[in-house]
DNA sequence: CGTAAAATGACCTATTTAGGTTATTGAGCT
DNA sequence: AGCTCAATAACCTAAATAGGTCATTTTACG
């Protein structure tokens, strides 16, 4: 079965040129061109994978994301542009793309990344993929999870902390007494060597203990 | 100029033929094959890249990396595994693996995946990658700075919040009034619309607001 | 069966917070 | 000169939190 492939691309001849490969290519099977996301918000028909740009007139590619996703939530989006720099990537990312690719990418590396998308891949190419991991790096919670022996419980309790929820709240949620709760948070607070309730949420998220 | 790739693999037929493949593709020198990474410690010479299995005898692939990293700096190591859970992709990559590519990838894959990695890339099997994206999603700071229109010294205040000080802490270490101190943290919780000083905390780490 | 750990709950006190009001000073703007 | 905002600081009350001891019940382990 072949992969059907729309396009949202403003600039013309690199439309052209997307629309020359996927007429062409065997395997492959040319959905819809558009040049910006609002087009095809309006007649987009059924496709496997969307080749966006991101610098359209109107909404961006970014924007267009999860507009796409929310009308057609199997479809693949593939990033295709030519910027590079963190923000955008940052951004796609969180919306919800499914690889990123650069103009740049020769016509081959092209095609093995759309069918790396549509079986469920998200194929970058390397550099984005190099700036993902610096991120990613960045973002990470630094150490590696230290085990402080909380009980299934105090997890439990940790948790609806990071929440925002009070002792009040909790004691409503897990259907114990206001007492217990405390007990528990103290507990926690001598496990996390920790003395109030925001050094316990600091230490649970930069922890990656949600 | 030909690209010189090392190996670090245990299990002796996959390694005899990669072994092979550097040894009669074009473009590709083959530099020292060990079976550990206790070996290539020992008598590794200079190379443009090594390849590395994460299931070794004695120290992981993942172990190694920073050893291997630090008496080669130059080296780009490119994970070769059969793993693809979450926890060895992130521990390889905050270890500071150069790519992550799968045992099964084909030959021509794994050729471009190292061409990828020397020209500074960090190729990854899209298996990986999609799976990279999603552990970033979960850890990226979720939403987009929104403004909550704080002052500077707001701001200085939310910060020692987040470095978990308590009023007095904050009163003495920016030398105002506890009052004065506590106003702030007022007019702090009316912008991020929250009640307590952990959600305030929470919101702010959250936001990305350190 | 006894012991240890975990979960539950209570009582106590001191301190900290949250949520108000009010006021003064200085900077910046019109 | 008048206005607004930020920063400073004080006062008040009620609620929440921290830190401590003690006790009961259930569960898990040897």
């Amino acid at each position: 079965m072949p992969i059907k492939v729309s396009i949202i691309e403003d600039h013309k001849p690199f439309r052209e040129s997307l629309i020359y490969i996927f007429s062409s290519t065997e395997g492959f099977v040319l959905g819809n061109a558009f040049s910006s996301i609002e087009e095809a918000m309006e007649s987009m028909e059924y496709c496997d994978l969307i080749l966006l740009d991101i610098n359209l007139p109107g909404l961006s590619g970014i924007e267009g994301i999860p507009l796409l996703k929310n009308k057609f939530p199997e479809v693949k989006i593939l990033i295709l542009t030519i910027f590079e720099d963190d923000d955008n990537i940052f951004k796609a990312i969180l919306n919800g793309a499914d690889g990123y690719i650069l103009k740049k990418t020769p016509p081959l590396r092209l095609i093995q990344a759309i069918e790396d998308a549509v079986m469920g891949g998200s194929p970058m190419s390397p550099v984005i993929a190099k700036k993902t991991l610096d991120l990613f790096k960045k973002y990470a919670p630094v150490k590696e999870e230290e085990d402080f022996g909380l009980t299934d419980r105090e997890n439990e309790i940790l948790s609806c902390l990071v929440n925002g929820l009070n002792n009040d709240d909790i004691s409503d949620k897990l259907f114990i007494s206001i007492q217990t709760v405390r007990n528990h948070i103290k507990h926690i607070y001598e496990k996390l060597h920790v003395h109030s309730k925001s050094q316990a949420v600091i230490k649970a998220i930069r922890q990656g203990i949600f």
